[in-house]
DNA sequence: ACTTGATCTAGACCGTCCTCTAGTTCGTAG
DNA sequence: CTACGAACTAGAGGACGGTCTAGATCAAGT
């Protein structure tokens, strides 16, 4: 299920930010923020130590806001997953509301591109015939 | 074409406001930060008389706001189409490469939706089987 | 030992996109 | 004439989601 092949070894968080995309300061500010489950470990020198079940997190916070999950919302959901079994209907809620939410600017972007792919086809058009059109309507 | 059915009436702000769900406040600034094609008609007292075809814009730079066109992009496409015909090209590529965007969107809104329909998916059945199961992997 | 580069913290800062405020004026109904 | 809501301007303010800085520390190579 793991994400990344690696076995065990923790990953430093240069490595982890090259493997989800995230700039360090995005990490370091997702955990200050409390959007991650577990606390990191640390080095003896105080180095954060990712585990593989800590990457495949961020990967599902990646898509979770991708998808324009705002972080308030992300921090409640970690919040939820951190504190054990018990709450997974609010889980299941949460995460409804959201796919509820996803599915609904699919659509509203289906439209955009439809609209957009429009006036695209017109100015195509346009183009081919030669500019020789003069003024045509703009908000076509 | 026209969106409205109004035949000529111009629209104060607020009904434009009403009828584009844009609040006055936004209306005033898109116009202040260059985003209309012609300027809007004032009355004798200096209020705004919108036109069906001012509208017709905003409701194509709605469709393009929402589907993430940022505001110095919608800005460029708005001047373009103010210096009248000639530049066709140029608003073609505009809209096209927005378009691809668009699309690009759309797949990765898609991908997310099937990780989160996942999530929903194990979710739910480990409610219907009953909250029994313990801490099972919250990454899941 | 020295250098180099990655990491650390706390907090300031930034771009985007509006929203809201303050104080004023317009214009329509009574 | 008065009053009231809607609109006006310029500019401050605010939410969001990070990014960046400063100055220090850690760790690995030579």
């Amino acid at each position: 299920m793991a994400t990344t092949e690696t076995p065990a070894e923790p990953l430093s968080i240069g490595e982890v930010a090259e493997r989800t995309g995230l700039s360090v300061h995005a990490l370091r500010f997702y955990e200050r923020e409390g959007l991650l489950v577990g606390p990191i470990q640390r080095t003896t020198g105080g180095r954060r130590r990712y585990t593989t079940a800590d990457v495949d997190w961020l990967l599902i916070c990646i898509k979770l806001r991708e998808s324009g999950m705002p972080l308030a919302e992300l921090k409640r959901f970690a919040e939820l997953v951190r504190h054990g079994p018990g709450n997974e209907a609010e889980r299941l809620r949460l995460l409804d509301a959201h796919q509820r939410r996803v599915e609904a600017q699919i659509q509203a972007l289906e439209e955009c591109r439809s609209v957009i792919a429009r006036k695209v086809g017109i100015y195509g058009e346009h183009l081919a015939r030669g500019e020789a059109g003069g003024l045509w309507d703009p908000t076509v």
